[in-house]
DNA sequence: TCTGATTTTGCATAGGTATGCAAGAATCAC
DNA sequence: GTGATTCTTGCATACCTATGCAAAATCAGA
């Protein structure tokens, strides 16, 4: 039961020439309903599926996107992985996976572009900018998901992402109506594009209504980093932030953990605690985080969407930046120490 | 700057043979150092990348090794796949993803096959054995991870996995031990292997101690249905059950927020609590649950180690199952009624 | 310098499919 | 029944690389 089947046996069998049995396995071709029967019956019999990589050596379409992926333990990306393998497959394509461990990625990209992927779909933080714009060089198409370009390329590749400046100023705006006073800020990796936006927003959002950052930390996007920089402002007591935004929900738990079990502090009693992302544990109890939800339906759609266009008619098309708004998901980890105001209202009015 | 350049266009402008070109590509092949400079050289001018498809076609081997996923929403799942995908692209395999959306996954595996995929791996509860098998046939080696096949077909594919059955006799060993009396099990999808195991070990276990199940409830994998099912067994206020058993992490922290914010009970004071698998939550402060940890890292290369025995000599080996053992993780969900006994020593002892 | 051993190189082909082209079959209009 | 039209079909070829084989080049030894 060797997998050495190829159309030349189907063909014998059913008595056709191989143009015949490839023709029946091409969907949009040419082939009488009587031959389709008997190929698909030989094929039936023995097992027969066309070879793929004979197939996209022909058609110069491998139907495989490129994702490139940094690490998979913020729920974000699973989850966003899982929604685009769904949406792909749907289409007939499927996902090559590219973890990208060491920053220098260069290797990575050149077993990718061997593959004569279709597309690649660039989800990680890590990636050096240059790196995306020698795949676009190649004539793949590129999307950035939940990424920008560095500037000075940002016109060659495509991306997709929520808008994190908007969604930064929301939390400023939200956090200065509850009247909140000492905001403290812990920032993700400081090269990353999703935390620069977010941390512009906060910032210019704080100074338009006369506040700033109080204190300011830094996670990396990892938990216990964000939990060490927990720990240096909140550990002394007096001047303590009394409102803490983080710039992603996978480090913002770690925080409110350490803030409750380390040191002692409640949540939203004594220090209110803001997200980003709104990844399914930031609505359990536990944490009633509230956050920025970043609209990955949305965003996988509207990925699979570039993707789909940009194969469909291979002509260069411009690359294409798509901005989805996000939504501030309000639970009980902030505390309102203000009465009640409808939230962006009073944009103007001093903290 | 199209994609178009082979190894003919390299061997022109290199002054050489296409055969000098892709020996200067295939490792351990017969090149002087003069030719594979001048090789060398002309491929970075035009950017050449040798085409895997064509490569894959002729050598019979695509690198690729297909995994199959139902859900990635469980963090166990992604953490295995970055592992996993990391090991492998440090042998220069790449990881082509299919997620299992419906449970009929026969369409899934045609595709499967037509990549020509090197190996198969399949690490989702809802695969239908006789799929497996059918994989197995095509001579592609198929490693299930973290599943057994279904009875009646065990010697047909290899598996690696923890010891789930011993996994659960350790927890309830555990809870005896800390003096429970009333012990309920919320179990995992009723189909699953890791289910029945973990199930069996701790029924098992339960009665050789004159003990039992006191109460029962499924989840199938999912919180939703797992707080359901706590609901159910501890919305009464009479007959309680003093500790419950939940098959897997991820909903044991489902039904510890039920118990704590909907039901108003405490853990451990007035439910203990114990999970599996010892995703990183685990360990956080807020849930602090003890859990049977997943050999996850020693699976990983297990699974691996499996695949490259199978793809140096291609002969037919047996197929093998590893099993792996867990280990106890004691954290603070869990009461200590009686004074702190040595775990696993008073086996035969009445509760 | 010549001989034999060894390495390097090029030629030609295989691997499995899709597709343009022309010929053959079927259908249609009359 | 005939000619015009559309559908099917088979032939031949292209896609790009790896590799067996034999010729050529290089090397070692005297």
């Amino acid at each position: 039961m060797k997998t050495g089947i190829t159309s030349f046996h189907v063909a014998r069998v059913a008595q056709v020439s191989q143009s015949a049995v490839s023709r029946t396995f091409t969907p949009g071709a040419s082939v009488s309903e009587g031959t389709r029967r008997k190929v698909m019956e030989a094929a039936r019999m023995l097992g027969y599926r066309p070879n793929a990589h004979a197939r996209s050596l022909i058609t110069k379409r491998s139907r495989i996107i490129g994702v490139v992926l940094s690490y998979l333990d913020n729920l974000f990306y699973p989850i966003a992985l899982q929604r685009l393998a769904e949406h792909l497959q749907r289409d007939g394509y499927h996902v090559l996976l590219f973890i990208n461990e060491n920053p220098n990625a260069d290797n990575l990209v050149n077993q990718l572009l061997g593959y004569h992927v279709d597309g690649i779909v660039i989800a990680s933080a890590t990636l050096s900018s240059g790196l995306a714009r020698q795949c676009a060089e190649s004539g793949i198409p590129v999307v950035l998901f939940n990424r920008v370009m560095a500037r000075g390329s940002e016109g060659s590749v495509s991306s997709v992402r929520g808008d994190n400046l908007q969604g930064g100023r929301d939390v400023a705006n939200f956090l200065l109506d509850c009247g909140h006073q000492r905001i403290a800020y812990i920032a993700g990796s400081q090269e990353s594009s999703t935390n620069l936006d977010r941390e512009r927003g906060f910032r210019e959002t704080l100074a338009s209504r006369g506040s700033r950052v109080w204190a300011f930390g830094v996670g990396n996007y990892a938990p216990a980093e964000a939990a060490a920089a927990a720990r240096a402002l909140f550990g002394k007591a007096d001047d303590r932030p009394d409102a803490v935004f983080v710039a992603s929900d996978h480090m913002a738990f770690a925080v409110m953990d350490t803030l409750r079990f380390e040191l002692g502090l409640r949540v939203p009693d004594d220090v209110s605690v803001v997200g980003f992302d709104d990844v399914p544990q930031a609505s359990w109890p536990s944490y009633a985080l509230t956050t920025v939800a970043q609209p990955l339906d949305r965003m996988v759609a509207e990925t699979v969407n570039l993707l789909r266009s940009y194969l469909r008619d291979n002509s260069l098309q411009p690359a294409q930046t798509v901005v989805l708004p996000g939504e501030l998901k309000i639970r009980s980890s902030v505390q309102r120490k203000l009465a009640p105001i409808p939230v962006r209202l009073g944009k103007r009015r001093n903290a």
